[in-house]
DNA sequence: GGCATTTTGTAATGGTTACTACAAATAGAT
DNA sequence: ATCTATTTGTAGTAACCATTACAAAATGCC
């Protein structure tokens, strides 16, 4: 599952064929059939293993004990340093998975995608209702700028210096 | 030219065969292939045609007789217009094309990036030269959020909101 | 009008895709 | 050890891809 992972994250869903897959796995088409159903199928468990072992830990970052936009700013943060982390898989599994070609990968992506939007929606909101439709979707869409710029060469210095000065519009908006 | 734009702005690179194209152009496969040679070559005059007619205007924004901060708040606001302007089409067709799984196609549209990339660094740096790195980098990035986000459902309303939200950082750290 | 050249349409080529039918080998149970 | 059930490997299917061989039609030239 973790070589299947790194698979998609190196080369994207479209990139990645079956006998890719299951030549890295060692095992023949009926087995891969047999074990996941189709493609797609397998892709949705790599997400789901992802969010399991992966995903950035929303809910240990974005804290109600810390400012919210010292939380948020330190997430943006957290995804530049695991958006740099492999520089042969950069950027993020599911933003990337967003932008497939296959009508069901894209969707399971999307949904996973929603999810994690949904929840800073929501921490934002809690303490700043009025801001947190804007800044949610300020944040949503410069980490889809940095998983983007990471996986066309951006290296963790600059992925973190973009980072950190959309993190300075939060303090500016998002008052403690 | 312009119906070949559009197709690849629409759906992509990748998820435009050449009967696509051919159907669209109401043309056979010879004919294709005796007007561009190839797929990829299709896609580089298309790039070229889009250069000459919807690329957005960076000398005419970004003028030395107005702050940096503003031309290049302006610059992310006239982005988002173009992005939102055709639902179906949402995007930048330069900064997707950066993202197919065609080697060459891909080449010539970083290609292109990377020139208003330049232009737009060393706008900047002419007169914020130690801040031009990160700010490009920060525009760059915020810029393929965007286009990103534009693909992915968000109204012109919500990205002028999020290029605006952007835009204050620069007031912040290139005073005029 | 007759000839040469170019354009066009049909149809095919070789390659890759996701996905399976089927037979050989293996494992488990008693 | 024998019989059954499951796993495995080989090989193939049907669809799609970009690209082209070839013949028919249309055009331009004199």
């Amino acid at each position: 599952m973790a070589t299947a992972q790194q698979l998609f994250h190196e080369r994207g869903y479209d990139a990645v064929s079956v006998a890719d897959v299951t030549d890295a796995l060692g095992i023949n088409p009926p087995s891969f059939y047999a074990a996941f159903g189709s493609k797609a199928g397998l892709y949705q468990r790599v997400l789901d293993y992802w969010t399991d072992t992966e995903a950035i830990p929303l809910a240990d970052i974005l804290r109600p004990d810390v400012p919210v936009a010292d939380a948020v700013a330190a997430m943006l943060e957290e995804a530049a340093r695991r958006y740099a982390f492999n520089p042969a898989a950069g950027g993020c599994l599911v933003l990337e998975g967003t932008r497939c070609n296959d009508d069901d990968a894209r969707e399971a992506a999307r949904a996973l995608n929603l999810g994690a939007e949904t929840f800073i929606h929501d921490y934002i909101a809690a303490r700043h209702p009025e801001a947190a439709d804007q800044v949610t979707d300020f944040v949503a869409t410069t980490m889809s700028g940095l998983s983007a710029k990471a996986r066309s060469g951006h290296d963790l210095s600059r992925l973190l210096a973009t980072a950190r000065l959309a993190g300075s519009v939060l303090t500016q908006v998002l008052p403690a």
